[in-house]
RNA sequence: GUCUUGUUAGCUCAGCUGGUAGAGCACGUCACUUUUAAUGAUGUGGCCGAUGGUUCGAAUCCAUCACAGGACACCA
């Protein structure tokens, strides 16, 4: 059973005893008149008051009971509310009679939502208080919250039950605050600079844009299969072709792969599209967007991440295949040949998979032995073809293409590139993607005829960039797992006998 | 998917080479009108994640399963 604990049956004793009393346990009647940040600033001159106190003002506040002492005919109350924790003081005397007996002392309880009228003074400790004279329940909380003093640790309560964590770790909610405020910086900085906000389906026929496996739902009234999106991309650049010349999309994408610290199975990009640039445009206004974050969220350049530290002054630009050698230590005549980089992966002890071109092996190379060395913002451009379906050749080699990622901590945190438009290339982009998967590469393309078509209208030269924002955050709040900067982050569901047993009946 | 560590009271954790369950906080009762994790006294509280096995006897040993953390693999 649900309330079948006996801190719960008694706690509901508790909210009957107040009805009975007359003391609606879920009160709506708020009557609170300001906050706790609020009363703090605008009364932090008690403290200069000859008696310490000004019983001329008057505030009512409302919060959670985190702390409560109770010292005979006196009682000392913290309360939480958004902004922040206030210190009440609570005496028999100031209050109707009987209700500190009666009501107060037995009925309302560390975790209960109250509202306190009372006047500011500062506590012999030096401590702005409120001095109550009025107290009211508002939500009598029925089940007990964690420790006081440790809270809760354990992560899996703290995931599965966020609504504990952000009650119990103030500091969870300034994570989450954090991550609200770059998203809003986010829109308005493309804003700004003259991007339209758009919204792409996140139901696809196709699910392209990326590599990835897609979550499948079906759709009854057209009796079709749907995919959840793994990328807003080829919607976007469709966008492109309409004439739209500047556009941008904040959401989830949805891949169906495995979940680690940096790998939840939906997650926050942003992509922008841009018509008549090109990808070194985009590493402009990249670092003009890095400055735009860090200036309006007032953090040091100079970033504390895990035990690196990240120099947000310091952004490094260098092409794939230089990075493997300078960078990564592997000799430049390896780089070239598919062979010898087979030979060089074996021989680092790395197991190959048969059938990789040139451009998936040099791909092999930079995440063995670059990636994780890139610890100060780092573009690495000029991606090998192979594993760029999407990008456009460059004019000089068109084995590589006008692309970019861009690495922080030894993190992937945006990936960027000219546009393809060329149609025929695309298509054979995609044949060449088909025939990856017909030789067993299920995370190869998909076909997207739809999209060459709508390349063959015209889309003008575009540069287009994506950036993961929950990975973002994660460097921002100095979070090692993605779950700490996604509020519900992905979790199995946990099978009790019940379940099972109402499942069998089901 | 693999390896590894964990799962004991509402929470945070002890529990030795197997002998039948412990603390702190919280909660109940009492005292206390300036406390800061308030304090002092006293009491209640557990199917030791689930299922099987070994044993006279299992929280403890073994196996399987579930969930979680970490690492690796896969993956943008």
């Amino acid at each position: 059973m649900l309330f079948d604990n006996k801190y719960i049956q008694q706690r509901i004793e508790k909210a009957q005893v107040l009805k009975d009393a007359g003391y609606n346990p879920y009160s709506n009647d708020s009557k609170r008149n300001t906050t706790i940040e609020k009363f703090l600033n605008v009364n932090s001159d008690i403290v200069d008051l000859e008696d310490k106190r000004d019983e001329k003002r008057h505030y009512i506040v409302s919060g959670r009971i985190k702390f409560l002492r109770i010292m005979g005919k006196a009682s000392f109350v913290k309360i939480e509310d958004e902004s922040g924790m206030l210190q009440i003081y609570v005496a028999r005397d100031n209050l109707p009679e009987n209700f500190y007996n009666t009501i107060f002392k037995k009925n309302i309880e560390v975790g209960d939502i109250i509202e306190i009228g009372g006047y500011p003074f500062v506590t012999g400790k030096g401590e702005l208080s409120l001095h109550a004279d009025t107290l009211k329940i508002l939500t009598k909380s029925i089940n007990p919250l964690p420790e006081k003093f440790h809270g809760i640790t354990d992560k899996e309560i703290r995931y599965r039950k966020r609504y504990l964590d952000l009650i119990m770790n103030s500091e969870v909610r300034k994570t989450f605050q954090i991550r609200s405020r770059v998203i809003s910086l986010t829109r308005h900085f493309f804003e700004e600079k003259g991007f339209l906000e758009v919204e792409t389906p996140m139901m696809h026929p196709i699910a392209g844009g990326a590599n990835a496996k897609p979550f499948v739902t079906h759709h009854n009234a057209l009796g079709v299969d749907r995919y959840l999106r793994i990328a807003p991309e080829l919607y976007l650049k469709r966008l492109i072709v309409g004439g739209f010349e500047a556009v941008f999309e904040i959401n989830r994408n949805f891949r169906n792969e495995g979940m680690d610290a940096t790998h939840n199975p939906e997650f926050t990009s942003i992509e922008f599209y841009w018509a008549y640039k090109t990808y070194k445009d985009l590493i402009e206004i990249t670092k003009e967007y890095f400055r735009y974050l860090f200036d309006h969220l007032n953090l040091p350049t100079l970033l504390p991440y895990g035990d690196m530290e990240v120099n947000f002054d310091n952004f490094q630009e260098i092409p794939l295949i230089e990075s493997l050698t300078t960078i990564g230590g592997v000799p430049a005549d390896v780089t070239q040949n598919k062979e010898k980089i087979i030979t060089y992966l074996k021989e680092k002890g790395l197991t190959v998979k048969p059938g990789m071109n040139l451009g998936q092996l040099q791909g092999e190379l930079f995440d063995e032995f670059v990636e994780e060395k890139l610890i100060d913002p780092t573009f690495i451009t000029e991606y090998p073809v192979e594993i760029s379906p999407l990008a456009r050749r460059n004019d000089e080699n068109s084995e590589i293409t006008e692309r970019f990622e861009l690495f922080i901590a030894g993190r992937e945190i945006a990936n960027a590139f000219s546009e393809l438009n060329d149609p025929i290339d695309q298509l054979s982009r995609f044949e060449g993607q088909m025939a990856a998967k017909d030789s067993g590469d299920d995370e190869a393309h998909e076909m997207d005829s739809d999209f060459v078509e709508a390349l063959s209208y015209g889309m003008a030269p575009t540069a287009g960039q994506g950036i993961g924002i929950d990975r973002l955050v994660m460097l921002l709040t100095n979070e090692a797992s993605i779950r700490d900067v996604i509020l519900f982050p992905a979790m199995k569901p946990v099978l009790n006998t019940a379940n099972e047993s109402e499942e069998e009946e089901a």
